[in-house]
DNA sequence: TATGAATGAGGCTTCATTCAT
DNA sequence: TATGAATGAAGCCTCATTCAT
């Protein structure tokens, strides 16, 4: 679906955040994920070396997506109202059109107070809470500029800056795609939610 | 914390919720919850038929407490915008102050494609659901009515309605107590959400 | 059924067997038995001190109603085919009429080779072995005289003592209750094995 | 014993019917089993994918060998009595020979009532019971063609069938075999037994 | 006598992982 | 590359039994 000629890893990735949205990272077994498509678990070995390593795959690609779907907007000079707005447009319509890897992103907002893991399995951790931030402070930078600029409320911009995030990633909560029109009901959606985020910074809209 | 005189059983349901909580529900053991007060394994089982209905107790009650804290809201005439100030206010207070069982109850957004349920759980799963619909429409008629009324911005309804209940559960995500003045930061947090859900819909913060 | 005013222990006795029977005495649990008398664990444990006396208990139930039923025709003096009718046909008649008791205790042909038992329990088994044997006896004394006799074909005595008895209880495999006429129908099935047991012994009927 | 080279299947049948038929199939443990072969858990999943299965796995091979048996009496054309001998003869070698696939049948008789199955495990219960009464049919046929025959007592049909089906399954309950002799020990009781069964139907025996 | 709470041992089952092929 | 066999650790659950009331 975004590779245009899927690759066995990529194949076998997609396989994984289907099945860890559908069961839950920590339910589907490795065999889950193979019998997805028609294969057995040493295949799956083959390419990653541990499931630990897998999951860390599929966050790290959800992380990747929306850290390329902004590097667009990276270097724009806009206002911070404008700008956010593009953000935020531009990550909901990612979201939505990778749903399942952002799926299990989300089901791992728990303080992975793991039970065991290698150093390995720490390390691939630790690139992806890296690469996580690097992302939420382009949020973050901008939140804090409009704060201080006087064009968003005069919140905590802490607080401002998690529910707005929350707000964006929402989808991933309620989101089912519709019979037709798919890709517009994408852009509607991303739209709205693009407004009331900027609308609970205190933006006025219209 | 509930309770003046915790009885067995919520003593266990607390030490379910801070477990599920923390390593998720799949991954914490019966194991882990009885050795977290002390107990073995039986004294659970004594109470609860199954690990799944332990799961269920918890969010049950998840659902409960804010259903119990809207209650005195619920007869209340007031504008839209007024009363969903009031209902958004007390459910983020009452979030922040049960925080583990709802912790554990945003886990659960997965569609429970769940390997092997019993008859017994599903009707727990069943009735947990239909409760948590109960509450739901509660903000979803005082949002279709703001809507309709010219309160509230002329969005999808729908969207509107999740999105601000996910900001106004998004505490859930990022919220840890401050080493003091736990009551007032928990009243600061309710007040900010409560003016950027009612912000996000479109009405102006004074 | 056996007992006009069944006391605490019978009833308890019958529950067990009924529930021995249907379940298996190995997955038949206590509560199983109690739940089927609308009682709890405790109500069992103050009248057997364990579920092998419990089982024991039954066995030997079991094994005194054959013994009362032959105990009028012990002293008899009849041809030994005469006599063995007799006692065929009483034996099948009880175990009929006294049947989840006799489907316990065919469960337990098998060596007991059990996985650990008490000194007490041993003893409980070794006396319903030993009044099994005397039981046993009685039909090895007729059936010897009348091999010895020429009354029946001289074959290996032993087998033709098992294989008779087997015979005779052979309706614990398949015998199930008339919708009427249930007393006649017993006669009638004790009479049949009767005559085919002797019948297997050479004996001429009719 | 049956196959010259015992493939992995086979080699757990065979030490799962042992311990099945030495504990009874409820107190005898995958554990159990595993360790009489030296293998572990895990290797019995591997081929069987419950104690369930694995149990019908040896009921259903019980059958098998009784039915591969008398595949070469079925064609046959005699007279009812001759015809049964036959049929008797070769039953009860086969269930010696081997013994404790049908130790295991023997114990089964009772209506299970068993406490919880899956569909899967109910649908080889079915299959069993399936060709248990396409073998139990043979012997019926015979029968009942031997009483309109007139070869046959004129006694009920079902229970004469019944009472020789266990008479013919009798050494299940008592046989040991002898130290010395053991085929022609076999051949002497499967000629008794089959004499016995067809004198309990009536026929006069030389 | 009877109950309800609690224990602890043991059994079934799952599953990530390894290895020989 | 990929498969199928095998392992071993761990988790869920049952249940006989004990004990305080």
């Amino acid at each position: 679906m975004q590779e245009t000629i899927p690759s066995s890893k990529t194949q076998i990735l997609d396989a994984a955040a289907n099945c860890f949205m559908n069961l839950g990272s920590d339910v589907a077994s490795i065999d889950d994920i193979a019998r997805s498509i028609g294969a057995t678990k040493g295949r799956i070995y083959h390419h990653y070396p541990s499931k630990g390593s897998l999951l860390s795959a599929v966050r790290m690609r959800a992380v990747a997506f929306t850290l390329d779907a902004l590097a667009t907007t990276v270097g724009v000079h806009k206002a911070p109202a404008d700008k956010l707005r593009l953000m935020a447009y531009t990550h909901v319509l990612t979201v939505i059109k990778t749903l399942p890897y952002h799926k299990v992103v989300l089901q791992h907002y728990r303080e992975n107070v793991a039970k065991s893991t290698t150093e390995y399995e720490r390390k691939l951790i630790a690139e992806i809470e890296d690469r996580r931030r690097t992302y939420e402070n382009l949020f973050r930078e901008v939140i804090d500029q409009g704060i201080k600029n006087g064009a968003f409320a005069d919140r905590d911009s802490s607080v401002s800056l998690h529910s707005v995030l929350i707000l964006l990633n929402s989808p991933v909560f309620w989101y089912t795609p519709p019979k037709t029109g798919v890709e517009q009901n994408r852009q509607a959606i991303a739209n709205q939610l693009a407004d009331m985020a900027l609308a609970s910074l205190g933006v006025e809209t219209i």
